[in-house]
RNA sequence: GCCACCAUCGUCUAGAGGCCUAGGACGCCGCCCUUUCAAGGCGGUGGCGCGGGUUCGAAUCCCGCUGGUGGUACCA
């Protein structure tokens, strides 16, 4: 077998804020590849931007990172051979970068203010042209830039775009994509602050640390051309190029903070797990061959190809997304679902921080009879409060239920119930018991009783619910839902 | 405005000229199971944006249109 050099993939977030679901979404398309390819999946920062650029994101970016599984062979906080991973400490690489564009002739200093260069553009827009730089200060003398430094004015790096030709590139995804020159402006590269921006950084970081593969959002398709013109002015081949398409909310606009939940954060903190979230990302854009909705981890790997990625964009369907939640949480066990559900009880009061005095056996079993009912985590709290304090009792229910009749049923019960074995099967029995001997469906029976000791209509399954709160209990509970049939006739 | 990208059920998708009377999944609807709600089982609703080509044959190829999205920054 012939050797192949090794695929090295990035993420490459700006320390802007948390993980968005698009960035998550290119993510794990690179990371994907990475693992199966056996390559390298490499994280950097791309701070360039001094205003929004805030290190603290860093470490949010880390741990969210972390909590999807989605690991890094290099990066700011492990290293690697092609370090830093953060641009701000790389300017000395973009300065040389820089110099030797300058020197071959295919950039050039611009003194020209941004208020020079917005009375362009208003031009360019008033005569319904695409706008492109003037290039005014493409061919300026040593007078005339020292005049201008006199001045105070501090230069931006332009790069040269060649005149009539067609950049094209091979996109694995969608195929070649062509464009002329002639539609190019002259890009800034180096702000006169002495920062690169974006489209330099990128390149030059891409070729300094190997890159073999660009996946990236449909985004980025504008920026491509000038890439490529950076490249093959620096005479080096460019990577292997594939562009996503984006994730789109309901509105069918790209997905952002304007939508809401548009932060990885946010589905954490609702109770998705992350295998939920990886498998439903996945599916956005990409499908395995046998197309198989739940899939793992590791069949992900194993399956993922870019060749199989769409092109279109696709619409986040949060209905989706928690029904494959719900898959995945009917697949834990019940002691891992338990330790996924703590944090959530804990935060909605019904557990203590302190969990040494907590009958763990018994916040099994509560959270074993809720295991088919939650699409997320935090579902386990209001389908299981009546275990951990007093029912809150629904007035719909009570007043659907705790009627005339309920209140004989429950009087009924109450006397049955007190020397009832305490089991689940005898429970059930004996409830029936009374509905014969009332003459009246089981059903009628049940829902009273299930609203006198959960609250609700609606709940987890009853007689084990039961068994769990105990005879005590449940028989205060009875009283208190005969009490409410009685302040309501 | 200019440049570019995209276009199969409501949504995610399969489909690389005949296997398509277009398949699956989520959702929705109905039925079954059932003490509620779920889960599960079964069934149903529903789509190739439009117009021209090419071809014996087009969801699949080409062109145009329409629509959508993105870019148009000394943001990334």
């Amino acid at each position: 077998m012939a050797h192949q050099t090794q695929v090295r993939v990035r993420m490459a977030p700006s320390p802007t804020g948390p993980i968005h679901v698009g960035n998550l979404h290119t993510a794990l398309f690179n990371w994907l590849f990475a693992r199966s390819q056996d390559g390298v999946f490499i994280l950097r920062f791309e701070d360039t931007d001094q205003e929004r650029s805030k290190p603290e994101w860093e470490e949010v970016i880390y741990n969210e990172m972390r909590w999807l599984g989605l690991d890094w062979d290099e990066g700011p906080d492990i290293g690697g051979p092609y370090g830093p991973y953060r641009q701000m400490e790389r300017l000395d690489i973009y300065e040389r970068y820089a110099k030797r564009l300058l020197e071959s002739g295919h950039a050039y200093y611009c003194y020209c203010t941004p208020e020079e260069l917005d009375a362009e553009r208003a031009e360019a827009r008033k005569k319904g042209v695409g706008y492109l730089y003037s290039r005014r200060c493409l061919h300026l003398s040593e007078q005339q830039r020292a005049a201008f430094e006199s001045e105070g004015r501090r230069p931006t790096i332009r790069f040269r775009v060649p005149d009539g030709e067609i950049v094209s590139f091979e996109d694995i995804i969608r195929g070649e994509i062509k464009t002329s020159t002639d539609d190019m402006s002259d890009p800034i590269i180096v702000r006169s602050n002495g920062i690169p921006t974006y489209n330099f950084a990128v390149a030059v970081d891409d070729i300094e640390m190997r890159i073999t593969h660009i996946i990236r959002g449909e985004g980025h398709i504008s920026n491509t051309p000038q890439q490529i013109l950076i490249y093959q002015a620096l005479g080096v081949e460019p990577p292997i190029i594939a562009h996503v398409g984006h994730i789109l909310g309901a509105d069918r606009t790209k997905l952002s903070k304007r939508h809401g939940d548009s932060f990885v954060g946010d589905y954490r903190d609702k109770g998705f797990l992350p295998d939920a979230l990886l498998n439903f990302m996945a599916l956005l854009g990409w499908s395995p061959p046998d197309g198989s909705e739940e899939i793992s981890r590791e069949r992900m790997i194993k399956e993922f190809t870019l060749e199989r990625v769409s092109k279109a964009p696709s619409i986040f369907d949060l209905k989706k997304l928690e029904w494959l939640n719900g898959y995945y949480i009917r697949s834990m066990s019940i002691d891992e679902l338990t330790q996924a559900c703590i944090p959530f009880l804990q935060r909605a009061g019904h557990l203590p921080d302190d969990l040494s005095g907590v009958d763990m056996e018994r916040l099994k079993e509560i959270v074993a009879l809720s295991q088919e009912r939650i699409k997320v985590l935090s579902e386990i709290n209001d389908m299981s409060d009546f275990f951990f304090g007093p029912p809150k009792y629904d007035p719909k229910s009570v007043k659907k239920t705790l009627t005339s009749q309920g209140r004989q049923v429950l009087m009924t019960l109450e006397k049955e119930l007190a020397d009832t074995p305490w089991e689940p099967d005898a429970l059930e029995a004996a409830v029936r018991g009374v509905a014969d001997r009332l003459a009246i469906k089981a059903k009628d029976a049940f829902q009273p009783l299930r609203v006198a000791i959960t609250g609700s209509l609606v709940s987890p399954p009853l007689v084990e619910s039961m068994k769990i709160l105990g005879r005590e209990t449940c028989l205060e509970r009875i009283r208190q839902g005969i009490a409410l049939c009685e302040s309501k006739s």
